[in-house]
DNA sequence: CATGAATGAGGTTTCATTCAT
DNA sequence: TATGAATGAAACCTCATTCAT
């Protein structure tokens, strides 16, 4: 995949047919099946278009090129993601500390590990990908989420906030990437619930 | 980069004259050049071969393919790593736990941002090379050094000790690479280092 | 031209429009004038494709390598040589030996001399290629064909019918290849038909 | 193999030493077994260097270049064929027509299956090999060795003489040729003698 | 809009041959 | 003489992308 140097990483045109959508949907599913079955480096745009029932030229209709699609699959997933935390975080305003963890720590949990496949296939991307900037994006919007969450914490007050949110946030995706990319079988998806649960606890008690 | 079953990674022979050693070098060292200027998917052996000065025939006759070097470079670098870790953890035993955890952060701190640039790329080939079980084996070696040293801990008896390795290492490795892979400013690693104390003492005195 | 175990050496795809049939066409012709005039040994692929007004991209739409390639090529062959055997016997059941075997020789050497320079590139490609099992194929519907119709003849039986067809027709390769291979010239070409029937009316006459 | 246009096939010079001829020897049959083990596509320099016991650079002090060294092979094997077939012939002059040809087809039947594997191999090479000029030398060679003998035959007389050698050193050749590259099995070989001796013999009564 | 044939730059790898040691 | 490290042309093949139909 030869990077150019600056890229246009949106979508080529909107389709406004119904059936155009649908095309794109293929495309869009087609992708991700291809990124799960075949792994990155064996996703080729033929090998896409094929799976989606589509041509090339088709697939090159909506994307204007590669990157474009596998960007457009990587953002749906951070959009995914950043959905779940940020709702979780803007339901659980003015609660303990503990409710509020516990909280983000299911949504997380919940959103990774229910597409736990797609989660692992989209790290791959996100590092072959430029996409340091999107992925840097979403990161601040969860972040900015939790951190609105936690200044109305019932029961603490934090000084630096924004490091202790950097912190919470790197340190729940340290283990579970780990669990995700090992492959993470169901018991221990479940038991890492509550491990994340003290390690964050025990972090946050220390910095209160 | 198409990855055929089962491939052998090591390097093809063993240079006998003090020539080739210096030529064995000068390609080892072009590879992490290369892959910190341009990237992994612009390092082509051609590439590689000519910041070593060298031609591409020379640098087959010491690594069976491009993956052979890329594992070569990761090996050494996971090596150094491991080298760290253990010493630290090797040379803390009989010890407070406080005292341990500190050790241990250090060590991974020094060793990671010390090789900063190495240890970012790096990452990217660890993802895209099919290298999971190098990489299991060292963690496993780093956490079977750190499990035996919190055996000895002075102050603190832990029940599942494995489970809580696993999520003291995998948690410092979030921040961790967080920072790395955001090109962490001197100041924020400096301050990373407390908290990562914060975050795993507050964990560990919940598992006690 | 290294061969690994096991090779599909199929073309790859069928050309659906018009267009590409010529396609596939032009780079079969081409690859047996880049044989002719060029040699097996410097039968390129980026050759062929350059003289079939093709790329080799579009070359490798067709073909999924060289080798399948060359394969093609030799199969046409050998099914033009099969197709003259095989009708010549079949027409000629319930006659006289000496009918059959003229029958035999005429269809034999003009299906050879007629495309002869076709017939000397064949001998490189299918020593080169591994291509025993369907030569062995070939010849033994060659010999089936020519066993049934001995069967029928008015004026013989054999005993070892099996040896004497694989003795005939062996024979008979011999001088035609080397006729063949030494750029046989017309006379001797016309002279070999009449030594041709010597020898096999000799040779059947004891083996009655 | 890429082929210049005009190349000196002979050896580069002739060792003097004791050593050097040693070394030479264990060249020649290391070529015959690399190509005997590996096949002509996997025979390289470098390859038949080792099995040698030798450098490369070695290699290249008494061979110019590799074609020069499967020409020195092809060389020695035609040379015992044709010390076979020769001394056969000159030590049977004066005798009847089917003497001659029993001692033609032993002795062809002898050098030829007692170096099987050896006679296999070399037909690939002296396909690849730019090597008509020496074959047809060496056929010449042996076809007058044959005519000389059959024009002292006690009991046949024949107009055409070189048409009848060619056709039954060709017409012997069909056969063998054909059992040895189909792997012979033992019995078939020696079934074989009787049937070539009756193709021979038939052959020639009607030239006669 | 959709198709899929065609393109060709560019990647990986091999191997005959040279030459400094 | 012998060595084997170094060379680099050249082979095979892939795949993102374009464009005539």
């Amino acid at each position: 995949m030869a990077l150019p140097a600056k890229i246009v990483l949106k979508p080529r045109k909107k389709p406004r047919q119904a059936r155009s959508q649908a095309t794109v949907d293929a495309i869009f599913e087609a992708t991700i099946q291809v990124l799960l079955r075949d792994g990155l480096p064996r996703l080729t745009t033929i090998r896409v278009a094929e799976r989606a029932g589509a041509s090339v030229g088709t697939l090159y209709q909506y994307y204007p090129h590669k990157e474009a699609l596998l960007f457009a699959v990587l953002q749906r997933h951070l959009a995914n993601v950043e959905r779940a935390i940020t709702q979780a975080a803007e339901s659980h305003h003015n609660m303990p500390l503990a409710t509020m963890i516990s909280a983000v720590i299911d949504a997380l949990m919940k959103v990774k590990t229910g597409r736990l496949e797609e989660s692992r296939a989209l790290y791959a991307v996100s590092t072959e990908l430029n996409s340091r900037e999107i992925v840097r994006e979403h990161e601040q919007r969860c972040r900015a989420a939790i951190a609105a969450m936690l200044k109305t914490a019932t029961d603490a007050k934090f000084r630096d906030l924004d490091t202790v949110v950097f912190m919470l946030t790197t340190a729940m995706a340290g283990p579970t990437r780990a669990i995700i990319e090992g492959g993470g079988s169901a018991t221990r998806i479940r038991a890492l619930r509550g491990h994340l649960r003290s390690l964050c606890l025990g972090y946050l008690e220390r910095q209160r």
